[in-house]
DNA sequence: CATAATTGGTTACAAATGAAACTAATTATT
DNA sequence: AATAATTAGTTTCATTTGTAACCAATTATG
């Protein structure tokens, strides 16, 4: 077994310099980190959700969730509304703020993943993201 | 812009549960972590590295490794020797235990990439390794 | 309807990580 | 050969992360 040639290695370490590299854009220019990113672009898609709701479609835990609600809160770029059909609950909404980091960081955030997709052709990176899709299914069905 | 259909994210969901599901193996039954993993695969293969080498062949920073080998030590699975030619680094060893732990750890990690793959065809897979490998050139070129 | 079980979210604590400053040895420069 | 620049590795400090315990509200059960 070489490391260089064991997949779920190759995977991340791909995965984290992609990371990294984006992540320059937001975090240089406008301080905010991963977890930050990843809540504001679903905000940015489908506002007004839960913190729960924002666990779920976001693929990350409760408790980063919960810190990156607060941090963006304190940051501006969002805000906290009650739940009417769950005192425990808010609902979050992308401030102006919010809405123009986005509006600025999403379009870079795109041309880099364009500039990495573009050294594979349409039918390699369409053949790729199914594999991709396909391995996910099946990390899920061996590990539950 | 969908987060789901956003490349960077969909790796790093992935990468991030086949680690997971790995260092399961080990961190349960053997208390170690992903980069003491990596370490340890490594010398399983070329024996008797510096920090050095095992920064470069693990694409971790040094500051990681350091502490690693600090910790394999302690933990009995690799010993530390004096470098002939460079009194400044040393060079690193599996122990006895350390390569018992391997030989055990190994071909779970690699039933569980079996396990894996088997989702998809040899040339899918062929396929999918070939792109990978391009990204990360890609990534290179763009960040450098 | 009272109580138990569950759920949404937070907090506290320990461990992991990253950046920068640092030490000591080596190599390059003059 | 003396000094400057670089390199191998460590330490320090601040930030991030993960786990478990926790609180309060909701739902289920007898």
């Amino acid at each position: 077994m070489e490391l260089h040639n064991f997949l779920p290695y190759q995977l991340s370490v791909l995965s984290n310099k992609i990371s990294k590299g984006i992540a320059k854009f937001y975090r240089d220019k406008h301080g905010i980190n991963v977890p930050e990113w990843r809540v504001l672009v679903i905000l940015s898609a489908t506002n007004h959700q839960t913190a729960k709701d924002l666990a779920s479609l976001s693929q990350m835990d409760k408790v980063k969730i919960s810190r990156t609600m607060k941090s963006l809160v304190t940051k501006g770029l969002i805000v906290e509304r009650t739940c009417k059909d769950d005192a425990r609950a808010r609902r979050y909404n992308l401030t102006i703020n919010g809405r123009q980091l986005i509006n600025e960081v999403k379009p870079q955030a795109l041309a880099f993943e364009n500039e990495l997709i573009k050294s594979l052709s349409p039918e390699e990176l369409e053949a790729f993201k199914q594999c991709v899709s396909t391995l996910n299914q099946q990390v899920d069905r061996i590990t539950n």
